[in-house]
DNA sequence: TGCGAATTGTGCGACGTCGCACAAAGACTT
DNA sequence: AAGTCTTTGTGCGACGTCGCACAATTCGCA
């Protein structure tokens, strides 16, 4: 148990609960590794249980028909998965799965969840409020899409990533960030090689490093920034720049 | 008061609710006439009401620094403004206004509503499973920004639009569609003259008709639908198709 | 009825991205 | 050390959209 409580305070959103709110949560949470693609639900199937992270990021993805994903959310420490939980729904149209894997997570089973939810108010009251800061990362995510092009999506998305994870190294593949925006491989390629060549970043073989984040915010204009101060209105520090 | 109780059923949130919650909110709504451009709500001010529309159309809309707008969400009928109170904000970066005039909406007082909110389980439960139906149409507006090309965000725009309304006819300017779909004019003419030459409607000057709408679900394939699906099964019917 | 403003149609070059294909380079297996 | 698979770089034509400009049309108002 000293093991969860530690844990505890790794997931930023179970960090700003109180003592006892989080005491209600402490006899139910399962401490579980993660992998690459564990998934966290299944879009439109039941879900089972809210995770919250300990590291990594997680994605919440739209799949249409011809079976494209787009990722329409991002999480990670900060965040929890299930959040159609708290607005009365047992499931959605969307996928959520460990993107990059950082070892650890701590979830409940939903039915817990709901009863805990149920008990304190408060505690329900900071994962809504963490609801309201993932709407707006998702508007975010449509301006970015309408308005920005290979380059600023990228960026965006990197320091997104960047945000939830130690160090400045992001382990990914190009044809993995393709899919993150919504864009294909080979552009991802050119994209980042102009990153690199102002100094922005360094790409290796299936790693991207962030050299200079100031000119990634740049970058990513206005799609960044506004879910992350809502973040840090709403519930608490997060994030590095 | 008997006003009031007819204006109750237009809204499709307030008819969801039962005669018991409807009489929590009666005291406390008051009906106010709507025009074009009314601000519902205003990026970074608190929010001091909550509207219910009876008809038309309402936007929310992210503006960047270059003041450039774009739309990541719509709702008529069957929404309301002010979601962000439901989770414990009180204000949001984005704007919320009227697009498309029918003259009336009830509103309620920001302290009001959420005192109301306290009052009863069920009428909080109605709004957040709403909440839920606009994350997924935040949602796939995102998707539709990153995969589809003008006439398929046009096309989802203007049958969102037509859910919304009576009959078959919008009354839109094609810099306004512009604006919303964060395309170019020229180029949502361009895309509106391919949507009639297939008989999938009828432009006039500040005017689109909806003359075959399953053509226009197809041209928007998956980008539309799942938001509507997740309002029927949460809170009720909704929409024409 | 006629004038001015708003709206729509159209043209054109520049540019970014797609779609696809294939070569080059790096990493992993046996 | 050789062979295989994954990942990355690159090329090229097609296409859609931008950005901009200007003409044509329609509407509203004096």
């Amino acid at each position: 148990m000293s093991q969860n409580q530690s844990s505890y305070h790794r997931n930023l959103l179970l960090a700003a609960l109180t003592e006892a709110d989080r005491s209600l949560l402490l006899p139910h949470l399962e401490r579980v590794p993660t992998e690459r693609e564990l998934p966290f639900s299944v879009a439109n199937e039941r879900i089972t249980h809210v995770y919250f992270l300990e590291s990594g990021v997680a994605s919440i993805t739209s799949q249409s028909e011809d079976g494209d994903r787009t990722e329409v959310g991002i999480f990670g420490r900060e965040g929890m998965s299930g959040t159609p939980l708290l607005l009365g729904a047992d499931r959605s149209p969307h996928d959520t799965f460990i993107q990059i894997d950082h070892s650890h997570a701590l979830r409940i089973e939903a039915a817990q969840f709901l009863e805990v939810l149920d008990r304190s108010r408060f505690l329900r009251a900071v994962m809504l409020r963490y609801v309201q800061t993932m709407i707006i990362q998702m508007s975010q995510s449509a301006v970015a899409n309408a308005r920005h092009q290979i380059e600023g999506r990228l960026a965006r998305w990197l320091i997104m990533c960047h945000d939830r994870l130690d160090g400045d190294d992001l382990a990914l593949t190009h044809e993995f960030m393709a899919i993150m925006i919504g864009a294909q491989r080979s552009g991802v390629t050119i994209a980042l090689n102009v990153l690199e060549s102002i100094g922005a970043i360094r790409a290796t073989r299936g790693q991207v490093t962030i050299l200079d984040r100031n000119k990634m915010e740049e970058l990513a204009g206005d799609s960044y920034g506004l879910a992350e101060t809502e973040y840090r209105k709403l519930i608490g520090q997060f994030g590095k720049s």
